[in-house]
DNA sequence: CCCGCTTACGTTTTT
DNA sequence: CGTAAGCGGG
């Protein structure tokens, strides 16, 4: 071995522990990482991606599919310093054709791996490969119009509800012919009816969601053995991260690239599923060993996030859930602060207190970018936006009206995707009347009418406009105006890289005027188009038209945890508990932990989907590195209703001995210390609970008097002794969870890591 | 065809 | 409550 390669090795296996190492080392074959929260496996994957190229296999040889394309750059960059690579090919993986080039292994996510394999070759399944990507916005729009045809009532059925099925049957890899055999109830039919029609025009528009980007990868691989085979010579080496949330299309496409080596190395953790509500089948991960019985499982347990409490509290949240692979977390990290458990009086001194909280911890030295607000549904963002404001603390949302979803930016985006393909009538509707040209639906229904009964496209028809009879000259005429803009820029296409392209065609449009209307809000509009080229900048040196389409392809597939990266300020972020998964940070808050918002109302009556809830909330607070506050209200404003709510029963399950309780007023403080979060809503009025108060203070002393308990390992039935509580029996245990009973009558949960237990 | 007002409806979660 | 679609008068 040379100096070099020595001095790589020691890199590579240098800081690992010994499972770790062992996920590096295994790297032939199936292997199963059950990875933990924060068990450094983003860690593990890297050094054991440097070490195959370390041991020969050419990078493009490695295929790695992350959650986000955040993951995946940072990832590149974390494999290039371990093997000491210098050149600049960060953007290799989104541009190339080619797969075999480029220094560093092939990394995205399942849909921008998916793309580049549909670019290259989808013409083999008779498809033009310039195809556009339709996000939900212009999913519906397509819906309404397929339903329209159909001549399905919205009461019948709504077009967000039939693209919900079709978004079932599509992660389960069913196309429209499979739905209908499957459909029983009349409304199923329709669903598979318009299904059908759904890809119809999908077609027809030279688009794609989300899903069949999947989809059409499995059947380019199932129709043509010639291209899988190609991708699984190419691929020999294979890595899905986060394989708990991969639904059955995904399952496919990486099965059958798996198919010929068996290379095949899964990441994930079953307690982080969250995403069952898209297809995410968490069967995948349970059931890999046996899809593949010669696998090797590696278990990561050591957390090297958080604090013992957090991990603790975690763990009795998660304990609940049934069906759980055996799993103990520990860490080195035993102090910590308690996990705050806050009452509050109503939404709005939630979001105060949650501000004060955070400008707390950040006098004490932790930055606001080390912070994070989490709450379950988009719709709580607001007040905590407002607070921030008043306080004045510089922010960022993320998810909501995203940047890409706005209207003006739409538009932008819409004109260059008619540019490229103008039979993309998703976009051509949506612009043909921006700026206003007075072509109405009046008008449209006539040119829709012609286009139909000729059979021909809305582009066609616009190009034939002379020739449609029932429309008066001036229509024409302007209608003529439209089509020669597209056709001019279509021509420019070959000489102007995308934002020379974006910046004609906004100043010809006069955007600037019509945005702005001299309101506050358009001025932002206008910004927001500004910063919209300032993005387009960065593919400036690209071929033009390369330029245009990989712009189009990016801004179609960023996710909204992609954009963390942007942006150096400091800031504190809002977001969603589903987009911090894979993240994590000093100081978490997670808002509105109550009945009926979380446990979501909708969620709440399904076994099932329960337990998702349960996993979310667990997935929240193991972001956490050292402090951690779950808030709830008394009182909410929701849906123009004051309602009063129970807290949330995961709350239920927090070990007194790790949580600190506090309340806007003390009385109620420890009114719901004890008694299930049902119980709670069945007696409707929360009652004071004084006297358990002094039973937490005392407690509490008994933290500090702890030291030897950690080799404590009781079990069900194991006789034990509490130097406050006397002995007992243990009559449940849950992971670090048992549930004693004491021999005074008393009943109590304790966390066997943390508490002064001694078997006896 | 456009604008402004009224009404209906909604909130899970996302690539 | 807040927003977005929908309607009717200009």
């Amino acid at each position: 071995m040379t100096s070099v390669q020595t001095e790589q090795q020691d890199l590579i296996f240098g800081s690992l522990n010994d499972q770790q190492r062992a996920a590096v080392e295994h790297i032939n074959g199936p292997v199963l990482i059950l990875a933990g929260a924060g068990s450094g496996k983003t860690r593990a994957l890297t050094h054991r991606i440097a070490f195959l190229i370390q041991q020969g296999v050419a990078p493009w040889q490695i295929l790695s599919v992350t959650f986000t394309n955040k993951a995946a750059t940072e990832m590149k960059e974390r494999i290039k310093n371990l093997l000491h690579l210098v050149e600049e090919d960060s953007d290799f993986g989104f541009r190339s054709t080619d797969f075999k080039t480029g220094r560093l292994p092939v990394m995205g996510t399942f849909h921008s791996i998916c793309v580049r394999i549909l670019r290259r070759d989808i013409e083999k399944l008779g498809r033009d490969r310039n195809f556009v990507i339709y996000d939900s916005d212009d999913q519906e729009k397509l819906m309404k119009q397929v339903l329209k045809e159909l001549h399905i009532e919205e009461a019948e059925l709504k077009p967000r509800a039939a693209l919900a099925y079709i978004g079932r049957f599509k992660s389960e890899a069913l196309n429209p012919k499979e739905a209908q055999e499957q459909a029983t109830s009349d409304r199923m039919q329709k669903v598979a009816q318009a299904y059908a029609r759904f890809q119809t025009r999908l077609r027809e528009a030279n688009a794609m969601d989300f899903d069949d980007l999947i989809l059409e990868t499995v059947r380019l691989f199932h129709e043509c053995p010639d291209v899988l085979s190609r991708y699984q010579e190419t691929w020999k080496y294979l890595h899905v991260d986060e394989y708990q949330d991969t639904n059955h299309a995904q399952y496919l496409f990486i099965t059958m690239l798996a198919q010929k080596y068996g290379n095949l190395c899964v990441i994930g953790d079953p307690d982080q599923s969250i995403y069952g509500f898209r297809g995410a089948d968490i069967r995948n991960i349970l059931e890999f060993e046996k899809d593949y019985p010669k696998a090797i499982r590696i278990k990561l347990e050591r957390n090297y996030r958080s604090t013992q409490p957090i991990l603790t509290a975690a763990d009795a949240v998660i304990a609940a859930n049934p069906n759980r692979p055996e799993k103990r977390m520990w860490t080195e990290r035993t102090e910590g602060p308690q996990i705050i458990v806050n009452e509050v009086r109503d939404e709005r001194r939630e979001a105060e207190e949650a501000i004060r909280a955070v400008q707390d911890i950040q006098r004490q030295g932790t930055a606001l970018r080390e912070q994070v607000i989490l709450y379950r549904t988009h719709a709580q963002s607001r007040l905590f936006e407002e607070a921030c404001m008043r306080a004045g603390i510089p922010y960022r949302i993320l998810g909501g009206v995203k940047f890409y979803g706005r209207k003006e930016v739409k538009d932008v985006l819409a004109y260059l995707y008619v540019i490229l393909n103008p039979n993309d009538t998703v976009s051509m509707l949506r612009i043909i009347n921006i700026p206003s040209r007075k072509i109405g639906d009046t008008t449209l229904g006539k040119l829709q009418a012609h286009a139909a009964a000729r059979s021909l496209s809305l582009w066609d028809t616009l190009l034939d406009v002379q020739n449609v009879t029932d429309l008066d000259g001036g229509t024409k005429a302007r209608i003529d105006t439209f089509t020669r803009i597209i056709l001019k820029y279509k021509e420019l296409l070959a000489r102007d890289v995308v934002s020379v392209l974006a910046r004609d065609l906004i100043d010809e449009l006069k955007m600037e005027d019509w945005l702005k209307e001299g309101t506050q809000e358009g001025e932002e509009r206008w910004l927001n188009v500004q910063e919209l080229l300032t993005v387009m900048r960065k593919y400036d040196s690209l071929e033009p038209q390369v330029s245009l389409t990989s712009f189009l392809e990016e801004v179609a597939l960023v996710s909204e945890v992609d954009k963390l990266t942007e942006g150096r300020s400091d800031a504190l972020t809002l977001m969603t508990l589903h987009l911090c998964k894979g993240l994590e940070f000093e100081h978490v808050i997670i808002v509105g932990c109550e009945e009926g918002l979380f446990p979501h109302s909708n969620s709440m009556f399904d076994k099932e989907q329960l337990e998702e809830e349960r996993r979310i909330m667990y997935v929240g607070m193991t972001r956490a590195r050292t402090w951690l506050r779950l808030m709830f209200a008394q009182n909410r404003f929701l849906w123009g209703e004051n309602k009063s709510g129970a807290p949330s029963r995961f709350l239920d399950d927090l070990p007194d001995a790790v949580v600190e309780r506090r309340s806007d007023d003390m009385l109620s403080a420890f009114a719901w210390a004890t008694g299930s979060a049902e119980q709670r809503m069945r007696g409707g009025k929360l009652e004071p609970f004084r006297q358990h108060a002094d039973v937490d203070i005392e407690f509490k002393q008994d933290m500090s008097f702890d030291d030897a308990s950690q080799e404590n390992d009781a079990d069900v039935g194991s006789r034990i002794e509490h130097p406050t509580f006397g002995r007992g029996t243990v009559i449940a245990r849950r992971g670090d969870i048992v549930d004693i009973q004491f021999d005074g009558g008393k009943k109590k949960t304790f966390a066997l890591s943390i508490a002064p237990l001694k078997v006896i």
